[in-house]
DNA sequence: CGCTCCAGTATGAACGTTCAAATCGTCACC
DNA sequence: GGTGACGATTTGAACGTTCATACTGGAGCG
């Protein structure tokens, strides 16, 4: 016998019950309590079940249940050019993971005037219970909105704006410019710099702190003039690291931090006919697309773990919430980190 | 007074009906036939609703109109390597047109082994009517499964199984690929050579097929040495295209079938200490980051209108049907493609 | 006047599920 | 042998909305 075709009326869980000589609870108690269930009954439903394809109604569970387990997730245009491919990869990993917690993913895209309306409004229709945030900058309006009305969320990324707010999950950008630091240095190269953005945005300065930390643990001193900051412009990029490399002497090696301004400290590279790796190091900030193609090392975010502790977070209890955390990104090596040729 | 806390029960239908003393109906009427209800009662109700900040609980209409008014989008891991940022973005595009369509999108992510029970298991749960496939690959499962079942889906690239399948959305590689050698030719470049994948993939002969086009459109004959392929890797394709530049002329152009074979060129370029441009015109396929960040001309998707459309086939009622779409790209021009200095 | 017709509004039921409480039988215990 | 207690199952109600239908009062008309 095949399976009922999709088309037809969709099997409820009256059916299941009737065909199973049950009633709707047991069916219910089946797939929501199963050690209720007397193991004989267990077996009959589970069968009919199955062979009815029967699937519940999502909808008629969050009315029931009042709860919708979604969670929102803002998607927005401008989010592309700011953070780069990671939180599209975010996205998915958050999907991914949703199943294993009966839940399931909500994308939306708020209006630039008024962001908060369309948390409100999503939440309010009871299409979601909780958010995950991501991309949150200086000011944000968000947080503050959502804690005010209790409503449950974590967010990708620090809260700058809420130093103690214990529901964010984070990669750790200063610990994975140390290691970048460290990596270097092991590979041989004797100077270290450091090409990054202007002072003033808490991530740009966080990484830039691990730069300072690599080399003080490496020993190394910091003669200040083996730093450069750039806006996020490939041309800008590469002249600020020709001015870098103009004051760095040979074997020396240039820690960025995102993968375009390491794209403008290989064009530096190369400009001065060098060739990077074997000259001169460079590490970039975030392993885009971009790194894999130009073989550049780069450190890379933990993306699905981020996903996951984002996930577990969101779940908590209020009781016992956890604790924000900050998790240790990783270097991919590659030729523009290797110093033999 | 400020408006009550998103805490505190909702407000429902009801609550709006008690306010203005009427009934739950004619609330719903408001809502959805504001035609039929007298202009006083009209206005009386839509004010208690702003009042009360009620909005409808999108789970109860679900259940009771037997439609989710939302549509399910695949979302992969994978996805990004093959195609890079394009379905991300186009994801953004489907999902902030949604709500002029009163719609919404769900993401989930099948288990590889069996991506096809995914789509079962979304629809049969009642969360989505319908889905916008991406990424359609030869002997994809999901077109013919869709049909059978008579679920309504468009796809976002053309369904190569299926020739007469019409319902789906595609750029025209093609005549990207035409305007980019015509835009070479009018830039002053002598001759235009084609880097592209090995023959075989539907979408990488479309696009060869348009430098063809374009040769002969512009009144120039291939001498046949002037095209070359390799996969997707950075290494192999800069290999391909010292090849190939070393058998064009002086004053060539390249077009490329991606962005990164575009880069290979571009390193070629430079290998032979020529300058991209003005020596050697290079011109990408795509847009990606990769070509903003290199100054890469690159041809452009889409996208937000390949999402519009999206939309708009899988509204049209099944009668008269919309028949699948080409949509032309468009050509940024950048550095590479610029001869003089 | 009595009839239909209609715009406007109201009522009952239904969508598919789960919660809360009730029922039923069985078994242990004093 | 009555009394709880407990495990397994059932029943009624409810979640918030819309569909289908019924009602209401007044206008139009012979």
């Amino acid at each position: 016998m095949t399976a009922r075709p999709l088309r037809s009326p969709r099997a409820t869980i009256v059916d299941v019950a009737d065909a199973a000589q049950v009633s709707r609870q047991t069916v219910s108690n089946v797939l929501n309590r199963p050690d209720k269930v007397a193991p004989a009954t267990l077996e009959r439903v589970q069968r009919e079940i199955l062979r009815l394809g029967f699937t519940p109604h999502v909808s008629a569970q969050q009315l029931r249940r009042k709860r919708a387990s979604a969670v929102g997730f803002e998607v927005n245009p401008l989010g592309h050019r700011r953070m780069g491919h990671i939180l599209d990869e975010f996205l998915v990993e958050l999907t991914v993971i949703a199943p294993q917690h009966g839940s399931h993913l909500v994308a939306f895209a708020p209006d630039p005037d008024d962001v908060v309306a369309a948390y409100r409004q999503i939440l309010a229709s009871g299409l979601v219970d909780g958010f995950v945030l991501a991309d949150t900058r200086h000011t944000d309006p968000r947080p503050g909105w959502l804690l005010e009305h209790e409503i449950p969320f974590v967010s990708f990324g620090r809260v700058w704006d809420m130093p103690d707010l214990q529901c964010w999950v984070d990669v750790d950008g200063r610990a994975g410019v140390r290691a970048a630091v460290a990596h270097l240095v092991e590979a041989g190269y004797e100077q270290v710099g450091f090409l990054g953005w202007p002072t003033g945005s808490p991530v740009g300065d966080d990484r830039r702190a691990g730069w300072a930390e690599g080399l003080h643990e490496a020993g190394m001193t910091s003669p200040g003039s083996d730093e450069e900051s750039s806006a996020q412009d490939l041309d800008e990029a590469t002249a600020a690291a020709e001015r870098l490399l103009g004051r760095l002497g040979d074997g020396a090696a240039i820690v960025c931090a995102s993968d375009l301004l390491a794209l403008g400290a290989l064009r530096a590279v190369r400009n001065l006919d060098l060739e990077p790796g074997r000259d001169v190091g460079v590490v970039g900030f975030d392993d885009t697309e971009v790194a894999a193609a130009m073989q550049l090392s780069s450190v890379r975010q933990p993306v699905a773990k981020a996903a996951r502790v984002a996930w577990d977070m969101l779940l908590a209890p209020a009781s016992r919430q956890l604790s924000s955390q900050l998790l240790t990104p990783t270097l991919t090596v590659r030729r523009t980190s290797i110093r033999t040729p």
